[in-house]
DNA sequence: GGTCGTGGTGTAATCGATTACAGGGGAGGC
DNA sequence: GCCTCCCCTGTAATCGATTACACCACGACC
């Protein structure tokens, strides 16, 4: 491996010219173009190891996923990236797999490989969150709030449960269900208070037997949708508060057994592969999140940002479906 | 933040003592307690940049993906991590959106960051890979084969696109198309050359009208089935050779305009919202190469590697859709 | 009892960059 | 002509860990 040493023999300046130089200080013109020579003939890139360890923060940011199976979130990884990458910041993706611990590592590994900052969508409460920013390192919280005093990007998931249901409702359905995710999950439990507002101020039953808390991925919804329709009284319509659960659901219907209903879905479906004119869309755009999130991450490690800020990420009105592209 | 000199401190002893306490070296028990002790009470982490420019390699390994929003990838990321959790190291992944010059630039990084090792499916031709390898560096190419000399973990593709278009054969279809990636791209073209082959030895037409390179994406499966289906003499069955293809050529089909066409794909449909019961999917399995390539990858860096080697990732018989799960 | 070997510990060198500090040289002002 | 001041350069300290090397104490063996 070519080291500072090497190129600055080669030049025949000092290691700290050859710094300067790469660094854009001023330097005379005579040896700055020694330096670019000797750079470019042994091919030198600078050790980032060794220049994080004098820095004390490296270029790289960390960008802690729940599930990097989930659409939603890799469109979300796409935004952060774009973001970063005209910063001049490489990001890097870990998946805690909704895993507290993991997330735990996977945070405590971007502080002691002095990480330039950590945009982290939470798999849960973490202490150790909250240690990073009392400590001055750039972090940013996306898609599920925490109570800490940390930057966040968040849904209004109340609203957006209000107003998905309130779609339905406008069409004339009457016995509107929904299926969300586990009771210990906040954004799922948020989406279904908005249906159950929805529901009350239009004067319409919000009972138990129409809310279905399933394991919020494809199989869950599918179970769930199963059940909803198989009952004694099937709703006519029903609203999935996210995109894999609406999967599932869009599979029973698809199936074409049991009675026909509704549906409506907060999120998007990039890989649906059935015609969903007759399905609602409450599009989340993700990539828009990653895209605040890592801008204000950018501001927060400049230097430029102030106390600790909760944003609001706007969505698009519903949508009537039609193949998504 | 605490360094080890602290620890040292605290413990009364010397920072030597407290490396060889953390690394496992034989202490004797009293300091050894000690040490520990004063670990907790300090709540110290070894400054893991630090230890990585003096061990002069970290325990993370980087994966090099050119999309991460195709579940195809997705999913052998999961499988890469699997194996390298259990081996210690942590997983950063690196999206290079199929653009040669990102891939270089992480690739880069890989190396100034004295990453352990990198799996990577290339975008295209890399001359920085070689170099990797040449220095001895852990290095495992999955998915598109590259001429270097370093270990690759890959598909069958010709024989890929051979069974499954045998397989559309036996089921008596007799005009069948092949929708495919650019011709740029290996694994597309393989995957097409085994279908041609199939074709010819059953006596079947294999004409330039039935063959279709599209861009690689669900966007261009649909075009291509559009057209495939529009032409004078469409098909009666259509070989769709990745998965994204495979979802936009369901699309059209679903649309339900024009006329049918018995459907294969190469590869799986995690998030698929039909029923397709009737389209037969040869899945690739490619958790199971992830596992492979980061087996491969931990051997090599645990020195227990020989020559570079090429494996063939085994897959499954081709098996009639049902909704996948 | 003396010598040799062994196992554990501490001191200090080391990894490869950045940067504080000191020194040298040229321009400008009196 | 001399003194400042400023700008650039080089030397060496520094980041925080690991580890080569030297040393010491103790036990075994002759």
């Amino acid at each position: 491996m070519t080291r500072i040493k090497d190129v600055a023999a080669l030049a025949g300046v000092s290691t700290a010219t050859v710094s300067r130089v790469l660094n854009g200080m001023t330097v005379t013109p005579d040896l700055e173009s020694a330096v670019r020579r000797a750079v470019d003939e042994l091919g030198y890139t600078p050790n980032r190891t060794a220049r994080s360890l004098r820095r004390r923060h490296s270029e790289v940011i960390a960008l802690v996923l729940p599930d990097i199976e989930n659409p939603f979130f890799t469109s979300l990884a796409r935004g952060v990236e774009d973001v970063a990458r005209t910063a001049g910041l490489s990001v890097v993706l870990c998946n805690t797999d909704e895993d507290v611990e993991t997330q735990e590592h996977y945070l405590r590994i971007a502080d002691d490989e002095n990480m330039a900052g950590v945009v982290v969508a939470p798999a849960g409460p973490s202490p150790f969150l909250a240690r990073l920013a009392e400590r001055h390192r750039a972090v940013v919280v996306v898609d599920r709030a925490v109570p800490d005093d940390v930057d966040q990007v968040l849904f209004d998931n109340v609203d957006l449960g209000r107003r998905a249901a309130r779609t339905l409702v406008d069409q004339g359905h009457r016995r509107i269900a929904c299926i969300t995710g586990p009771r210990e999950t906040p954004t799922a439990t948020a989406r279904a208070d908005g249906w159950r507002e929805a529901l009350r101020t239009a004067g319409l039953p919000a009972s138990d037997e129409l809310l279905v808390h399933a394991n919020y991925r494809v199989d869950g919804g599918e179970t769930a949708m199963a059940q909803l329709l198989a009952a004694a009284h099937p709703p006519d319509a029903v609203l999935a508060t996210n995109n894999l659960v609406g999967v599932g659901a869009l599979r029973v219907l698809a199936a074409g057994e049991g009675p026909h209903a509704q549906l409506g879905i907060i999120g998007d479906l990039p890989f649906a592969t059935s015609r969903i004119d007759d399905t609602f869309l409450l599009r989340l755009h993700p990539r828009e999140m990653g895209l605040t999130a890592a801008r204000m991450l950018v501001a927060r490690i400049r230097g430029e940002a102030g106390p600790a800020q909760r944003v609001i990420q706007p969505s698009r009105p519903v949508m009537l479906g039609s193949t998504p592209s």
